[in-house]
DNA sequence: TCCTCTTGCAGAAACGTCTCTGTCAACAGT
DNA sequence: ACTGTTGACAGAGACGTTTCTGCAAGAGGA
């Protein structure tokens, strides 16, 4: 009577188990799972076989059940520092999508999943979902998930470099001072003679290195500073500080700013102010969006690369989960690519891609 | 000699388990489950007494061991269509980002998390990791990956209308073919004659409503279609397409643009046409880009509003995974907002309809 | 013929949790 | 005093895999 039970119980809970597909196989649940996973030494007809009838069973793993024994659950946490009470800026700034965008295919090529989390601790949902890695984006600089993941011995990689004495087993990120001076220089080249800086309220590495590389080139030209902060995940802020920056009785004659939507709001502020653009003010945003290719005039961008940095950051993390030494290193600088167009350049051959070839041109 | 083992062997790990803590709070397992997870008969005394000592030993129970006993797992598939290599559109279109964070917002606040999935069926990652459910978004006519999760009974709700005879378990979408017929009498209002379409090669729902309810429109008002089509993934093709509507000799007046970079490649074509907006011509494209709101002259927009499609997905399929009847239809639509800028409201002066300043006016 | 080695497969023990089914004491009701 | 009830906990399966160990049978060598 209970020898009948087992077999009976797979199909009734509606999905087919591996001892379903063994016994109507008629093997062993050792010879189904070697046969299915190609290991043990079976004949081929075996394996054949055996792949044929959990075809037929419509069989999948369970993957619980795989986690649980094995320990791995191919499953990659990703997290980004939160602003508001939304856990997510992946609409303010493109470098996110773009970036979880690129960290997603490669976790994908290697058969891991992504797993988006919130940056707060919320306990029951970071400790519900098995992970074996995670990354972490802009991490701040005590933050208590990161020291809990890795003292649980999870690999943490982060897109930023940590700040403080955050343990994490890898990073990648831009050298961003280096990009700040080498806009600056762009600029200065290009003949400006004051140029502004549109930064940031909040204390995360990337506005911190830049604006003080920004105040260190102040300091070595000889020029005085003139910049304007405000809560960057403020999308109307950013308007207003534009604003307030080309109101400013010492008007810079150039401005970089450091979010991707400044580039729009300066042009705005610009046009308010019957400034023309590049004539009177040089304009140069950090951005990934492509809509400043056919603004009037086009706007050079700095590209932070957010492609090569999700895959490098998940190629590290890979690595090590799966225990490789890679011969990577573990701390990665990628480097930034300014995209020069119109609006840094002083009095440029005007001509741009294709001359107006409509009735009026 | 063998009953000291099973403590041993918990702290061996790493990790201390269920039975590290029953151990050392001199209690069963069942008192330790049952006092973590607040059910069971337990004086508040051994209750507390338990999770101090969880605490302590830092005790984190096993997502996999859970999800194995329980059958749930709190993890939700998040997938997308795919037109190239890369498995999203996150980028190209701000629409995906904002239904993903909506998404994950509203799983977040349930208890629930996440999972990017590729829309192919890599068979590798989707059986490896437990689903309870999966948002898929604009999924094509008999996806296969669809009508296997439901064959495995994991339900499934899709953020667009599903075509065919897709066996999805609820869906959300908008009204495409009232949200282009408002447009466009929108535009006839402001005056326009001719309304021009840009739309997309591909044969989603999408693309496929709206167009049809543009060639539909132009009927009723006895307007010939004139329209570009373009492979909407390649961000280079809409410039392209955009050139190509205003080069054509029977120009529009007016265009309604069906992807959101269609509003900066309209604009940049006019620009070489030397053709005024609004002036020239109206502009509207559906987007839910903030550039918009600053270009010169700022851009009528048609907002999908992902973020109450995201969160009611999530609401849908949750209910669903609960199995409760949560009285909401399955089929829900939500309304477009029509975003009305200068680039679609003629000069209050000009009562009289500019003539078409082309070939064929 | 006997021993050894390989092949082909089966048994059974985990992995760590939840939960159903007890058990034992204390205590109240008749 | 005997039984029924309730509170507080313990035992012992599952859940569905993977994998270590082991057994039988045949092949090959001496």
């Amino acid at each position: 009577m209970s020898r009948a039970e087992p077999s009976r119980r797979g199909s009734r809970h509606g999905r087919a188990g591996i001892r379903d597909v063994a016994a109507a196989a008629g093997v062993s649940i050792t010879t189904v799972s070697d046969a299915l996973n190609g290991k043990g030494r079976l004949p081929d007809a075996t394996r054949r076989h055996v792949r044929e009838v959990a075809d037929r069973l419509g069989y999948r793993p369970s993957a619980a059940a795989r986690t649980l024994r094995t320990g791995k659950s191919g499953l990659i946490g990703l997290t980004v520092t939160t602003y508001g009470d939304e856990p997510f800026t992946f609409t303010e700034f493109a470098y996110f999508a773009e970036m979880a965008r690129a960290a997603t295919s490669a976790a994908l090529a290697r058969g891991y999943a992504l797993v988006i989390l919130p940056a707060t601790s919320r306990h029951d949902v970071w400790s519900n979902v098995a992970l074996d890695g995670t990354v972490v984006i802009d991490p701040s600089d005590h933050d208590p998930v990161v020291s809990d993941l890795v003292r649980q011995g999870i690999p943490v990689v982060s897109d930023g470099r940590p700040a403080g004495t955050l343990p994490v087993t890898a990073w990648v990120d831009n050298d961003h001072e280096a990009a700040v001076l080498g806009i600056l220089d762009h600029l200065a080249a290009a003949g400006a003679r004051r140029i502004g800086l549109l930064t940031g309220t909040s204390t995360d590495t990337y506005t911190r290195l830049s604006t003080h590389a920004y105040l260190h080139w102040c300091e070595r030209v000889g020029q005085d500073p003139v910049y304007e902060k405000y809560p960057a995940h403020d999308p109307c802020a950013g308007a207003v500080a534009a604003d307030r920056l080309l109101a400013r009785p010492d008007r810079p004659d150039a401005v970089y700013g450091l979010f991707d939507p400044n580039g729009t709001d300066l042009l705005a502020a610009a046009r308010r102010y019957g400034l023309r653009v590049p004539d009177d003010l040089l304009l140069v945003c950090c951005s990934e969006s492509t809509v400043y290719a056919t603004t009037e005039p086009p706007i050079t961008t700095l590209s932070l690369k957010p492609r090569r940095i999700g895959t490098a950051v998940v190629q590290l993390l890979i690595d090590a989960i799966e225990g490789l030494d890679s011969g990577r290193p573990v701390e990665q600088v990628i480097p930034t690519e300014l995209i020069v167009r119109t609006s840094s350049q002083r009095r440029p051959p005007r001509t741009t891609v294709s001359a107006p070839r409509g009735p009026s041109g």
